[in-house]
DNA sequence: AAGACGAAAACTGTATACAAACGTGAGAAG
DNA sequence: CTTCTCACGTTTGTATACAGTTTTCGTCTT
């Protein structure tokens, strides 16, 4: 039951090329897992010679990640990792906390005997990650936890909507986390998991919507205007969350 | 009150450089004017010529229209305007009626004087392009309606969406439209203006509520899987909607 | 010592050249 | 007459060269 490339990509709601790109999925990757922090500097030059591709490729790539608000392209002055403020935090939890919840009840309607054992799987491994201490690995499949349901859901539009608010929460978490722990995420997805088992659409709703509150409340954004921080980040007083 | 290039290209959610690409400005607003239909192709040499620009510039706005969803870009095969299939068609229509409706609430809320002026020179506006029969402009500017209604809501997130869905929407007029005319959203602008001046939140939202839905009972899907007529659509037998 | 200026280095923006893939049509075989 | 094959023309994919901009860093002035 193997999709072809093409298939993946459509369902991902990106050009089929970029699956191939490696600076798309490499850079994409580093950031979901806060290997890049908000507001780095990615310089074509550096990210070619590392991938061992010409600079064609590379801006394709940065393009693409720049239309996923993952990295912000100045014109004349290159790339960096998006550094999103805190109104821009905001509004992409709230749309979270709009799309979300609806994605979860229809899910719980939709979702067979497959789709459960693939979650189960799922939060094994983030279980896994967060057991080994790899708490970028488990921040990016917690994510990709949310993208699961979505496509549950089986509404494509909106579920690549919700991967796009999915993948922005990285970059928000990294900059505005206050808690030393996700371990609220593997109580939270479990019960999600229950509850899609049982086809029990309002109790999905509900806990995904308090999942997302959850979230969202443990964001500080008191911590004054970041916009131009590009190398502070780098100086040291940087603690990565979880 | 004139705001810079950037800032605009900021609240439009792209990248600052595709405003200032006519690759990608002309062949959006003839998507949007449906003077390009579903599934023509768009051979980059052509385009190069046209706007008078090298094949560079033709790719990466091809790539950023890819990404809106208004190009769809097949390996090795070139780009051809998009052609939402009736799954799509569906499911954009469904999201617009999951988001703008709230949208509409929270401009209602926030409408100011300022606000309610815009609109009703922008109603006019698409008011005259009817009376000229210049069907495919005021099909744009019925779809810039209701982006501006997102952006009153002051969230540029979910506004950046609703631009993205109201977008794919031209096509699938185009595609799926039944009826001659879309006199009906005079009426229901205007009313939906009446009620954000009136800064009345319930009504706003179940006028464009009723509004979408009512655009959405015109469309007819029952044309069979239309996946693979890029060359179909040529052959005559198409009428532009309006 | 601090700040301004300017040259050089580094980087991005665009065009173009070349390579690879695709599609077409003529011609041969059945 | 139909179908298959192959070569050619066309189109896309990628690398690279060059031009323009930004940044850096040393130097000079105040």
């Amino acid at each position: 039951m193997s999709i072809t490339q093409q298939e993946a990509s459509f369902i991902r709601g990106l050009q089929a090329d970029m699956v191939q790109n490696p600076v798309y999925t490499g850079v994409e990757r580093a950031i979901l897992e806060q290997r890049l922090p908000p507001g780095m500097r990615l310089a074509e030059t550096d990210l070619a010679e590392f991938y061992g591709v010409s600079r064609t490729i590379v801006r394709t790539g940065l393009q693409a990640l720049a239309h996923s608000h993952l990295v912000t392209l100045r014109p004349n002055r290159g790339a960096s990792v998006a550094n999103p403020s805190p109104r821009e935090a905001r509004e992409v939890f709230e749309a979270r906390e709009l799309l979300e919840p609806r994605s979860a009840r229809e899910a719980a309607m939709r979702a067979g005997r497959a789709d459960v054992r693939a979650l189960r799987a799922h939060a094994q491994e983030e279980h896994d990650a967060m057991r080994d201490n790899e708490s970028g690995r488990a921040l990016r499949l917690s994510g990709r936890f949310h993208v699961m349901i979505a496509q549950i859901a089986n509404q494509r539009t909106i579920a690549e909507m919700i991967e796009n608010l999915v993948s922005r929460s990285s970059l928000i978490i990294a900059l505005y986390w206050t808690r030393s722990s996700t371990r609220c995420d593997e109580g939270c997805h479990n019960a999600l998991i229950d509850a899609l088992e049982r086809n029990d659409a309002t109790e999905a709703e509900e806990l995904m919507r308090s999942h997302l509150v959850e979230l969202h409340s443990a964001l500080r954004f008191d911590v004054g205007d970041t916009s131009n921080l590009t190398l502070k980040d780098m100086l040291g007083d940087y603690t990565m969350p979880g």
